[in-house]
DNA sequence: TAGCACATTTTGTCCTAGACAAAACAAATT
DNA sequence: AATTTGTTTTGTCTAGGACAAAATGTGCTA
């Protein structure tokens, strides 16, 4: 029963979890956890229970916490310290957001876009973002911890907004002057919900942005800035981005940059970042958006 | 002048090239190249030219080539192997498609809009897909290697296209009843915009597709053919896609899922694939969905 | 009480050189 | 032309150590 089926490899849990092959080895090094069976060759096989376990190790130090701390827990300290999270949080609340939780669990996706609409038709594109999206993406994220939600399942409600979010865009007027603006993330993060949502706040605001989606090296986003004559750079950081590089690959990019340039950091993972060099500007949420 | 400005980590360029550390370093020990500088502390620094250079082999690799034959040949020799590439393959042509990608390199997108609605109205949604944008986005490839395009051209027009589909999806109505398949690809591709092109042309033949996005975890792709009860599961592989992992995650997958759900897979990256497990069918073109 | 400078702990990434199996290729056979 | 066999190529994984950047803790001052 406890026995699991099928096992990773390190290379897979490095895919599964976002936690780097180096990191794991060292952390069973140092706090004696994971220690994953072995095969033959010797090489690391980790069972399903161990990769679940790394999974919400994972997501909990998106909430600031730290593996010396966390790779001490087992399964039953990890429900404790999520109940202590959650609790510390604002609940869900929102009678609202309770209802587009429910749909997506029905995974009903004529309801949904029905809900979706009436928000956005009473809330207007703005508000509509800012007070139900992004209060929605927060809130499945606790859903996820409390074990409501599924993986998949926020993989769907993703797509589903991905696929509102176009829709409605195009109702928009396309602004066409200055300032423009041009949005992407660095590689390593895909999660493009966020510039989405920052890309129709700015055109509702009647700003000209344009897009460029996730992954873009860093030499290209250079390239793009200047062929595009853009006045800044948005750039969004999800919690899933690696901390450590943060830092350093703005300033990275801000070395590149022409001083005139500005470089915007939104995404709940430049929340934590105090200092920052100078002519970057960061939005914790989009209602702070500089402009 | 030939001087480079920025030095990169093996862990950048890993991020930057998706070539892997340890295949970087394996690199270096047997074909004596790249060798980059160090640090003080001894770690290797690529230079840009270096970077750029990788860029291009990993590019070549997804035409077949292999690395034992790429790693030998310096910038002129690459000229030279881009040069006979694009000579053995259809040559661009296709007026329609030779307009776009001028527009594309306008960066001007009410034109490229435009053009693509053209497409549109005179093709319909399937043949649009089929004889518009994936000839399009092959030629994008080859314009890349011929130096004619920039990458964050390519992002550029990748996610117009996204934005183009999405809104002309809405317009089609959504099928509700049999059969039902569920698309996403695997984590590491994060390539969505074969699964939506998959998403579209399904839709334009009335089948009920339900699109997870990109980089969904194994189990949860499993999880959710099983809640949404689909017949089929569609997953894509592009070129970026490890060649070498693309026969075992099939597999595993294969392994995961009950018999009588089928595995669809696309995309260039399984191109080149030969045998596939019982109940795994591959579309080499959307052309030819088994449905 | 808040801000600042300094010392300490924690943490992730990178190093070397070797090993091995799976995939790709080439050659020979049915 | 398709299948079997042998050979080469290739990527991923191992170990234990090292180091700097970030985070935290402590003491001092305004």
């Amino acid at each position: 029963m406890g026995q699991s089926r099928t096992l990773h490899s390190i290379g897979s849990v490095e895919r599964d979890t976002g936690i780097g092959r180096d990191t794991l080895r060292v952390w069973e090094r140092r706090y004696g956890f994971p220690v994953p069976k072995r095969n033959d060759k010797g090489e690391r096989l980790y069972s399903d229970e161990q990769l679940r376990h790394l999974q919400r190790i994972r997501r909990l130090m998106d909430f600031g916490l730290r593996p010396g701390r966390l790779l001490k827990l087992d399964a039953v300290g990890l429900d404790a310290l999520e109940a202590e999270i959650l609790s510390a949080r604002p609940a869900i609340g929102e009678e609202n957001i309770r209802h587009v939780l429910e749909v997506v669990r029905a995974h009903d996706s004529v309801g949904l876009e029905q809900l979706l609409d009436e928000s956005y038709r009473s809330q207007g594109m703005e508000d509509f973002i800012l007070k139900t999206v992004a209060p929605l993406l927060h809130a499945v994220g606790e859903a996820w911890a409390a074990g409501e939600i599924a993986v998949y399942e926020e993989h769907y409600l993703s797509q589903q907004l991905i696929h509102f979010l176009h829709t409605r865009l195009n109702r928009q007027p396309r602004p066409t002057g200055s300032p423009r603006i041009l949005l992407a993330t660095l590689p390593g993060e895909l999660h493009t919900l966020g510039l989405l949502m920052t890309l129709t706040v700015l055109r509702a605001r009647g700003v000209h942005a344009i897009n460029l989606g996730g992954e873009v090296p860093m030499d290209q986003v250079k390239e793009a800035a200047r062929r595009f004559q853009v006045e800044a750079v948005g750039l969004t950081f999800s919690s899933a981005y690696p901390h450590h590089s943060i830092r350093g690959d703005i300033e990275e990019l801000r070395a590149r940059l022409p001083a005139e340039t500005q470089i915007w950091v939104g995404g709940e993972g430049v929340w934590r970042l105090r200092k920052l060099p100078e002519g970057v500007f960061k939005f914790q949420s989009l209602e702070k958006l500089p402009i």
